[in-house]
DNA sequence: TGTACATCAGTGAACGCGCGTTCACTGATGTAC
DNA sequence: TGTACATCAGTGAACGCGCGTTCACTGATGTAC
């Protein structure tokens, strides 16, 4: 039951889905603090005023735009070790990581939208954090499947008492089975990540690490082992 | 000798100050898209086609927040460690990279300005790889001195050929005395630590890690031991 | 099966706003003889 | 020491542009009897 499919009701779906995608490729361009309505409405051969029929407000646009880019990011990296045995753990590990760097080479505007600069006077609203926290739980699965195996390799426990409550807090609210000394080494893990993405697409390896795919591989291998990936 | 000292050439200076710091005021509330130049005149009382004797151009007034914002860093980061012997270099490591997040923290603006979202329709012009080089340089400066020194544990060389080429090649760039081994881990741990604040700075900690000051501290204590530090 | 009414998509005009940059100008400050 | 000229800061008007959102409207599609 997908709603209902009168003619109007598709048609509906269907604007709102080439909305968004006119969104996205104005998007690649510009930035999001120039997302414009009327250049949406302008390029779907409309008036500006029509677009509210769809979304109550820009924001609302946006917040859906960021949704979306959690959303399928997060399918990317799930899908992204399918061919690979389940107890392959440190194989599926580097293909959620090299999947997590195509995505957000592809679509660096999609990945600048989530985590770049906050867009100025938008501020996120609730329903982005469970999306959020998908992508995060896609990229560690293997690690916290090889952690439910019993296959990880123990890593020394933080001695800050409140680091530990909040990453046995972190680690119940997003279901994992990772305990506080493997976690710390997961999150620095994704840290890592979104760090050296950042750095790529910001252009700040242009002239040093170009292209960076080396750096990334070797990156992200050392990364399995920290956080005690088995070989 | 820093210039001609007439009353109009200090006024001018003066100016050039007062304009940067309005923008500054700007970019706190507003992302570096929306800088206005007319906003920025309106609150210095004059008007907006008077800023035109100062900067030729809007880009050109973001480009000196830019320039400004990695010196400042740099400055910030090589004056983190003063208090300490020169050999302590884990200790150092570790003073730096609060310097770092104190930085960020402080003026979260400037941090997304130099390491957040390019500016859409904005490219750095040439004039900004130089601080952005010196703001690397002094944040790995404790492990390059201690590689200077000998006292860095070794690490495995990258088996990438094209990696260890353009691990030299930044090396000699940078005037860095690490080796391939030791430079991947330094600058893994850059972007580690970039990473780190991106994501803080965005507010993915928020309902997690929050305050993130003791999971910052125990990355970077990870991190110096990773990069070979000596105890 | 047909009719009356309700829902909804899209229009076009308008409100009120902001922007970067150019240009000819006035009047003060600086410089060379 | 005084005068003539050049430099420069800041003004005010203008050009040409774009924006989000509201509102009363027309006409097509859907629904209940």
């Amino acid at each position: 039951m997908a709603g209902p499919h009168t003619p109007r009701a598709r048609a509906r779906e269907a604007m709102l889905g080439e909305i968004k995608q006119q969104a996205l490729a104005q998007l690649a361009t510009e930035g999001p603090a120039e997302l414009s309505m009327r250049a949406i409405a302008r390029e779907l051969g409309m008036v500006s005023s029509g677009l509210y029929r769809y979304y109550v407000s820009r924001d609302e646009l946006l917040t859906q735009l960021i949704i979306d880019s959690y959303q399928e990011l997060a399918d990317a990296l799930e899908q992204a070790d399918q061919s690979l045995p389940a107890r392959h753990y440190r194989r599926r590990w580097l293909a959620r990581c090299a999947a997590l760097r195509d995505w957000s080479r592809s679509q660096p505007h999609r990945f600048q939208l989530i985590y770049g600069s906050p867009v100025p006077g938008y501020s996120a609203p609730a329903d982005t954090v469970a999306p959020a926290m998908a992508v995060i739980v896609a990229i560690l699965r293997p690690v916290d499947d090889a952690a439910a195996a019993g296959a990880l390799t123990p890593e020394p426990t933080p001695r800050s008492k409140v680091l530990r409550g909040q990453l046995s807090a972190v680690a119940d609210g997003l279901e994992l089975h990772l305990d506080p000394g493997a976690l710390t080494r997961a999150v620095g893990g994704f840290a890592h990540l979104i760090g050296l993405l950042t750095l790529e697409l910001g252009g700040h390896f242009v002239g040093g690490f170009e292209p960076a795919d080396d750096l990334f591989a070797e990156q992200v291998a050392t990364l399995g082992a920290q956080i005690g990936l088995p070989r």
